[in-house]
DNA sequence: GAAGTATATGTCCGTTTCGACATATTGTCA
DNA sequence: TGACAATATGTCGAAACGGACATATACTTC
């Protein structure tokens, strides 16, 4: 993982292992940082499609508007426990869940 | 959901909302419910191909050998974190393990 | 059926994640 | 620019989840 990569992932309050960690870690953080941030990036796409904002959006699945906000930026204190729950809330299936994590990833514009 | 599964998952630790709660609340759950038993089926799965014990496994997941247990069991206490996060120990790619959840669920033998 | 190995279940307690609230920042429009 | 809505960030106490350990149950092989 490059310097830049990791300082704008720690600047998130994520924390990579430096290089003399365990190798291989920071790969499989990585990858699983790149599953939150498909799903944060799907249910923002998804509220914006239904034309809500984030207070309507927390009310349907019984959460508050600030956590849904680190949900949409993939903060660090956010489970993709919460991420799944949140998107089948939304009425995303499981097939559906399973593409949106099987997709590459494109860093969001 | 019947009254049979309901009890079934209960056993295993889930705590099934009653019907009088809110409705769709037993569909997302036993949605999420099936996230995981795919999951926690697949890592099982992976484990066996190896031909390595529970064990073994545990250490390569920094973790321990009742935990695998209650993962391969999808009991309550396991997170899709932990499950999504083993899985990448095991170098289970992104695409991989979006076709995982994506696949329709099949009830193990 | 005893011994040995693998898996399952129950519990403990430190850590992480939760919703909630307060507050800061950003975006929009007159 | 000022006012208002939307989103972001920081923090807190409570709840959920974690690895670890002890112990129970299941599966083999003798």
């Amino acid at each position: 993982m490059n310097e830049a990569k990791r300082r704008k992932l720690e600047a998130k309050g994520w924390r990579v292992g430096d290089a003399q960690d365990f190798l291989g870690l920071s790969d499989q953080e990585a990858a699983f940082i790149e599953v939150k941030l498909k799903l944060a990036q799907s249910l923002r796409a998804k509220r914006q499609k239904r034309g809500i904002g984030q207070i309507p959006f927390a009310k349907i699945i019984h959460s508050s508007q600030s956590r849904v906000a680190k949900m949409e930026a993939a903060d660090s204190s956010v489970s993709v426990d919460l991420l799944v729950r949140s998107h089948l809330a939304l009425g995303t299936s499981g097939a559906e869940l399973g593409r949106i994590i099987a997709r590459p990833f494109v860093k969001a514009r």
